[in-house]
RNA sequence: GGGCCCGUGGUCUAGCGGUAUGACGUCACCUUUACACGGUGAAGGUCCCCGGUUCGAAUCCGGGCGGGCCCACCA
């Protein structure tokens, strides 16, 4: 039996077959009681399972471990995100073709056949994790379940007047070709030429601003300066003759104008130009202009100019006004601009016709939304708020591109009306069923598809419902609003408040109860891991090198919303850990052989430990309530380690070997077989397989459960304050005694001549444990000289 | 420019009103019948800086400095 080691790698596999053919996370559809309901986070199809995953889905997989112990019908689905642009470009770069180049049919089947084969594997990762999802409450975004209720939620808002097909300006990505959301867009530092024009008034006055979009120069509208500027007084309300086209434009003023940017002139363009959002709002333009093309080139309104690239346009209408003489300076210039967060491309505006879900009029709607959620932590309802606060535009939900969930849309083909389909026919595709009606109101019987599909987030953000709805409607009734939503902070403007914008359009309530907000994994200089950097680290490996419980014990370390830096040494904290759990449960065990639960605790020593582990129990519950899993875990880990194996497993050695009386062996027994289990239901949520290994070992036979992840959360015992306070000094004693004899360099094992206690609390009910313990020949109390705490005081003679 | 978070021994971290927790690393010692993947101990800290509140501050307040994230601006 000593020799005997656990082999995490064999045992974890055992294990996840083991839960996975016994079915211990199935979510029981028939068990009465209180549900805990988890809105999964789908992780996107890309690829491989990271190490921030890793983390944060042990972290929310901790809670919900808790809260099934604690006797919640656990609802944990399990789904992926592998609906739309993400997985275009995944499969583009895997097959090694372009979407918007093949048969559109073609693509979508290539689409489905790649992600059914890269699936299993994908998912596999997060199971070794040990994460306690019910894996049969399966969904993928793109699947008949989640595009019937992605085209319920469109039709449903359709009908409650809150969406539009409007053409205007739009987010676009000319690398994509299609129309994205505000909150697709990242910053992008970009480095750039700051050109200086020179116009003139009527009269021959020249006058010089300054840009960085000269290509737009076809479409200029006008010009403004700062009202206060009196370099500029005299041209306000005059017009200019703008070089190379030669448009007359009004100089305006405007107070957004910086005077210190450039020359304090700014020229405004209808086209392609976020700015122009912005002054055509105080500065109406009869005739826009726009020159660019979905692709991202110069469209024929660019005269001379059609058919180049942005960046070519740029350069040439640059040399083209040089030749003129009208450029007088370029200065370089590092500005951020907005990039398209898939694919980093920098974003243009351009007109065309979209669909919109008209929400900002609900802004305070949705912060009062946000007050109602419980968020762990806190302070990161800041971040919701302060983005909703920003929200500029309308929601922009549809998107040129091929494999999403389509529209159930159809239009007229006289009148352009839309036709929307009936809930009844759903799910469906436009381009291949036909519409509702055979006569539009117009009288015509033809009607148009819309290719577009839906935005991938108009999908993700109906997860509670989709989940809900894997069960039939009254039992979903009881999961909704879910319980928990656990996700990072990086997507706290996207899919946090999408979710909640739609589940407020839908149903006017929030759709979860508590959301719990993950941090990053960052390297170990606390810096972003990125493929490019090359300081990416795989949990596969991780995993591999130590165990997915050490892993997890790691991820457990560091607390919801902080970013942590991602430490080796954690893992082998982790390793070290199972280890130690390993061999003090076989320890124990074996002096518990025989055991039959009738040993009654008399010694004080035992009802120390006892009155410790309730303490424990009381801090671990009273922290995992709070979702602080981290000081779950640190208060258990301190009591074992210190507590338990230093302390008080050395106190009851010599009753357990040798008893001098067997009451006093049962005694110790009697905590043993309390203090043991304890620690491993306490460490369980942590650390799922050493536990599940020691439980079924040990205590299966006893408790006759299939698992421990399905044993009751320990409870508290009353306290035992005088044990409590004899314990502490006994361990001080002890302490002290074990620094003398390494002092002296002896073993620990060295006799102690004579041990003098001058204590404030009486500990004769634990002189032969502390005796035995220390080797001590002889113990008195009396008078001694070394002040070991205020109330103590010893003497040690060796 | 606005908001939020963070700043503790070499490194990471706990504590968040009574001068500091643990891990890793370093050093010394101990083969003690659960464990050498161990045990015991040691060295190592102006708790970012300056004010204030308080009998007392790493902990609360104000102001700096430094780092990070989100948002806005960027002609």
């Amino acid at each position: 039996m000593s020799d005997d080691k656990y082999n995490p790698k064999e045992a974890e596999q055992k294990w996840l077959q083991y839960w996975e053919s016994e079915k211990i996370y199935a979510f029981d559809a028939k068990k009465k009681g209180k549900i805990y309901s988890i809105d999964t986070p789908p992780p996107t199809v890309s690829g491989k399972m990271h190490i921030g995953h890793a983390f944060s889905y042990t972290q929310e997989d901790v809670i919900a471990r808790y809260k099934r112990m604690c006797g919640f019908n656990v609802f944990y689905p399990f789904g992926t995100d592998d609906n739309g642009l993400p997985t275009e470009r995944l499969v583009e770069k895997m097959k090694n073709v372009k979407g918007a180049l093949m048969e559109r049919q073609a693509f979508i089947k290539l689409c489905e056949e790649t992600l059914k084969e890269i699936r299993p594997a994908f998912v596999d990762d997060w199971k070794r994790l040990g994460i306690s999802c019910d894996f049969s409450l399966f969904y993928s975004t793109i699947n008949e379940h989640c595009r019937r209720i992605s085209q319920w939620s469109f039709i449903d808002l359709y009908h409650k007047g809150r969406t539009y097909r409007k053409e205007a300006p739009t987010l676009w990505c000319p690398e994509c070709r299609t129309a994205i959301a505000q909150a697709e867009l990242q910053d992008k530092e970009k480095q750039t030429e700051l050109v200086h024009i020179e116009v003139k008034t009527e009269d021959g006055t020249p006058l010089i601003f300054a840009t960085t979009r000269p290509e737009l120069y076809p479409s200029c509208a006008g010009m403004s300066v700062h009202p206060t500027d009196s370099r500029y007084n005299e041209f306000v309300g005059k017009k200019v003759i703008l070089p190379l086209t030669g448009v007359r434009i009004e100089v305006t003023t405007d107070n957004m104008v910086d005077p210190a940017f450039g020359t304090g002139v700014v020229y405004f363009c209808s086209s392609g130009d976020a700015q122009f959002l912005d002054w055509e709002t105080r500065h109406p333009v009869k005739n826009k202009v726009y020159l660019i093309n979905p692709d991202g080139t110069m469209n024929d309104r660019a005269g001379s100019y059609a058919g180049l690239t942005i960046v070519q346009a740029r350069k040439k209408i640059v040399d083209d006004l040089r030749q003129l003489g009208v450029v007088k300076k370029i200065e370089s210039l590092t500005h951020t601009v907005n990039a398209h967060e898939r694919c980093g491309t920098v974003v243009e505006y351009l007109s065309s016709k979209q669909w919109f879900i008209k929400y900002l009029d609900l802004k305070n709607a949705f912060l009062e939304l946000g007050n109602q959620l419980t968020w762990h932590p806190d302070f990161m309802r800041h971040r919701y708020e302060n983005w909703v606060k920003g929200l500029k535009w309308d929601w922009c939900i549809s998107r040129q591109r091929f494999f999403g969930v389509p529209f159930p849309v159809w239009y007229c083909k006289k009148c352009e009306k839309p036709v929307v389909a009936n809930e009844k026919d759903l799910p469906l595709d436009p381009l291949k069923d036909k519409p509702p009606i055979l006569t539009c109101t117009c009288g015509s019987t033809e009607f148009l598809p819309e290719k577009d599909v839906l935005d991938t987030w108009a999908t993700s953000s109906l997860t509670p419902m989709i989940a809900a709805k894997l069960m039939e409607p009254t039992l979903s009734e009881k999961i909704f609003p879910i319980t928990l939503r656990p996700q990072g902070h990086d997507i706290i403007s996207t899919w946090l408040f999408y979710t909640t914008a739609k589940s407020y359009l839908h149903t006017g309530q929030p759709p979860w109860k508590n959301v719990a907000i993950s941090g990053w994994v960052l390297d170990p200089y606390g810096k972003k891991m990125s493929k490019s950097k090359g300081n990416v680290i795989a949990p596969q490996e991780i995993i591999n090198k130590y165990s997915a419980d050490a892993l997890r014990f790691a991820a457990a370390t560091s607390k919801l919303g902080e970013d942590a830096a991602f430490q080796e040494k954690d893992l082998v904290a982790g390793d070290k850990f199972v280890t130690k759990v390993w061999n003090a449960s076989k320890f124990a065990f074996m002096h518990l052989e025989g055991v039959d639960g009738s040993e009654k605790p008399t010694e004080v020593i035992d009802q120390w430990i006892l009155s410790r582990l309730s303490a424990v129990i009381e801090e671990s519950t009273e922290a995992f309530e709070a979702y602080e899993y981290s000081r779950a875990r640190f208060v258990v880990e301190r009591f074992f380690w210190d507590d338990l194996c230093d302390n008080y497993l050395e106190l009851v050695k010599t009753r357990l070997y040798e008893p001098k009386a067997p009451e006093l062996k049962k005694s110790a027994q009697a905590a043993l077989q309390v203090v043991l289990p304890a620690v491993l239901k306490l460490m369980a949520p942590f650390t799922p397989f050493i536990t599940e290994e020691l439980y079924h070992k040990y205590l299966h036979t006893k408790e006759k459960l299939p698992s421990i992840h399905v044993s009751s959360w320990p409870t508290p015992q009353k306290r035992d304050k005088n044990a409590e306070a004899v314990g502490a000094v006994v361990v001080a004693i002890l302490a002290a005694v074990r620094k003398k004899k390494s002092e002296m360099k002896l073993s620990m094992k060295a006799p102690a001549k004579k041990l003098v206690i001058e204590s404030k609390v009486s500990i004769a009910s634990a002189l032969e444990d502390l005796k035995a313990t220390c080797c001590a020949e002889l113990v008195d109390f009396g008078k001694a000289t070394e002040q070991i705490t205020p109330d103590l005081k010893v003497s040690i003679e060796l």
